[in-house]
DNA sequence: AGCATATGACGAA
DNA sequence: TCGTCCTATGCTC
């Protein structure tokens, strides 16, 4: 679930749900009782994504940063749904957000705040990040270009998925060595970035088959569908019918089509 | 019941 | 490169 769209997106719908109004904060699970005490009856004043981290800001300058990590889940729920005892936050506006598993839930100063910020790359989500800072990222960078995706400080909010689905969808080899990229492949890969991320907005969802490849209409769009390599390894291309690979990179699987994707 | 796995990131060795 | 953390799900026995 949790690349940055996700984030964009719980960003989005927790100001609109919660914005502006008194938040009733609990910890359900005990683990944030001291955090969400100071949260509780406050108001949020703003919601910010940068990459993968959210951070929520209530009245007070208080700071709440989450990061969901692998396996965290920040749901939107009915208010009369019980929260079970692994929900660490609980928010209670127009409905209620349940927040488990997160890899960070934890009130922080300004200078953690601005320290997180500082150590991440351009985010193509936000306004303002440059495609040149990503590429000066790369630059001089011998590491193949599936791993530098994944490092936040180069780009911010790509995971395991988006990397895979990008170097399929501009025929980039997974090991290709970062400081190889041309110019344009570079460029193409940021606004391939722009407009996969918006569309995982918009969506709620990691869709970047073409409706051509996928055969299907895209309101009927099922999971298996969506995606071109991720997760595909021994099954057929969509483009080229070839078999798909599989390799780990940066200790993550990373899928590719040898034919579709060249060195 | 137990185990593997997961769209992440960190610290130890 | 591993182990570790955090939770839910979907296998397998």
């Amino acid at each position: 679930m949790p690349e940055g769209h996700t984030i964009h997106r719980l960003s989005k719908d927790l100001r609109s749900d919660l914005g502006a109004s008194v938040v009733k904060a609990t910890s359900p699970q005990g683990r944030f009782a001291h955090g969400a005490a100071l949260i509780n009856k406050k108001t949020l004043a703003t919601s910010e994504a940068w990459g993968k981290h959210l951070f929520l800001t209530f009245s007070g300058e208080t700071i709440l940063h989450i990061h969901l990590g692998l396996i965290g889940k920040f749901r939107p729920q009915a208010l009369e749904h019980e929260p079970s005892d692994t929900v660490r936050l609980r928010l209670e506006g127009s409905r209620a957000w349940h927040l488990t598993g997160p890899q960070k839930c934890a009130l922080i100063p300004k200078e953690e705040y601005l320290g997180v910020i500082d150590g991440l790359g351009p985010d193509p989500l936000r306004r303002g990040s440059k495609w040149e800072d990503f590429a000066s990222g790369l630059t001089n960078r011998k590491t193949p270009i599936a791993i530098s995706l994944l490092d936040q400080s180069i780009i911010a909010g790509v995971g395991n998925v988006y990397r895979a689905e990008f170097l399929f969808l501009l025929g980039i080899h997974p090991e290709r060595p970062s400081c190889d990229l041309t110019k344009t492949e570079l460029q193409d890969l940021w606004k391939l970035s722009v407009s996969q991320l918006r569309q995982g907005v918009r969506l709620n969802r990691i869709v970047t088959v073409d409706q051509i490849d996928s055969g299907t209409t895209p309101g009927r769009l099922k999971p298996q569908d969506a995606l071109y390599v991720y997760k595909r390894e021994g099954q057929p291309c969509r483009r080229c019918g070839s078999s798909i690979r599989v390799a780990k990179l940066a200790g993550r699987s990373c899928w590719w089509c040898d034919r579709c994707q060249r060195r």
